[in-house]
DNA sequence: ACCTGAACACCGTTCAAGT
DNA sequence: ACCTGAACACCGTTCAAGT
């Protein structure tokens, strides 16, 4: 660290990359203040200057990684054409981040003020988060992924949808570790979203709604 | 507590019972190995000769609590002939169990061998999440629920899905408190079901398999 | 102002001593 | 044998003292 007393952007942009590091390398319960502080070259208590707890530092390594996220799946959403492979696209991206950031902080709880951050932080979740939500939407639309269905469905209902499925695979998955697994992600998830779009293409949807 | 002196199968039972009403009145932060033994009208150290850590006192209530899931289920999927009512019904019971037990134990990372418990308890988590899996086998093949796709998909790969679709729908509903929350619990599940049972009877799914 | 590091609080766990 | 409870280990957090 060459970063000067009295530094503080780059004293916090340190703290952030000594807990990124952890966190990547180690996982959530290596994540701990004493050495946070120790790869930042600073003593603990100074850590408590920039971050008020352990789960505000947390939360803004999720926001970045978050938005990291947006950026990657901007593009993605941007140019592929077909919903199924759309999916298994974004899945994939999301069981990256999820099994980093999956298990610990709620984004939700976050969002509701459950969790108390300094502005800021909770700002950047924010602005992340509505990224993703709108673009998924977005795209969504463009696609006509409700499009038997639209008459009566709100679109935000499938994307909802497709967040608890994304989340829902890539906690599977994370957890289990090779072990135990008849099948593969890739099959999985393929499958997956195979069956979704086909459901929600399937002409009898319309019917079954009224 | 009416608990004799050296009456060991009573205080297993004690101890169980105080973790499991810490656990569900006051959720998993306040399940502490102190508050446990208060509750259970002994001293600290005497809980760690019934539980060697407090991860495998957890795993306890969790497999007696994974074993009335089962028993809650196991009617509904012999008496429930539509698919999608029936998926409703079970991701509902689902969201019961996972409200309580849904953060913190990671089944498959037990039955994986990563998590040290006694033998018993270990196989009692190993029996009630095989007995589960086991039914919804069963169902899937009874319902035909995978008819159009029988030829190629293995049914372990619907229940698989079925399965991580279910643990994202509750850990969507339960970490949201609701908040800032479109839809409702009743509507994402329905709408999910439906999407899920159409996907899966859809004539186009045996064309695209090839 | 910014930073240090010893100290406090809390909680899982252990173990020498009691009955 | 079974049980007690003081003590240890660990880690998030605070604060009086340093520069």
């Amino acid at each position: 660290m060459a970063t000067k007393w009295g530094d503080r952007e780059a004293r916090r942009v340190d703290i952030l990359e000594a807990g990124r590091r952890l966190l990547t390398d180690r996982g959530y319960a290596a994540l701990q203040m004493r050495d946070v502080a120790k790869g930042a070259g600073i003593s603990p208590g100074t850590v408590y200057t920039y971050f008020a707890t352990k789960e505000a530092l947390y939360a803004a390594l999720y926001a970045a990684r978050l938005a990291e996220f947006a950026d990657k799946v901007e593009p993605l959403c941007a140019e592929c054409d077909d919903a199924e492979d759309l999916f298994v696209a974004m899945c994939t991206e999301y069981l990256e981040m999820y099994r980093v950031y999956g298990q610990e902080l709620n984004i939700w709880a976050v969002l509701a003020g459950e969790v108390e951050l300094e502005r800021e932080v909770g700002g950047q979740l924010l602005v992340a988060a509505a990224r993703i939500y709108d673009l998924v939407l977005r795209t969504v639309d463009r696609l006509r992924i409700a499009e038997s269905t639209a008459a009566e469905v709100d679109p935000g209902l499938v994307v909802t949808m497709l967040w608890a499925v994304m989340t829902g695979l890539a906690d599977h998955f994370t957890s289990v570790r090779h072990y135990l697994h008849a099948h593969k992600w890739e099959e999985t998830v393929r499958f997956t979203a195979r069956t979704f779009t086909a459901g929600l293409r399937s002409p009898g949807e319309q019917e079954r709604q009224a």
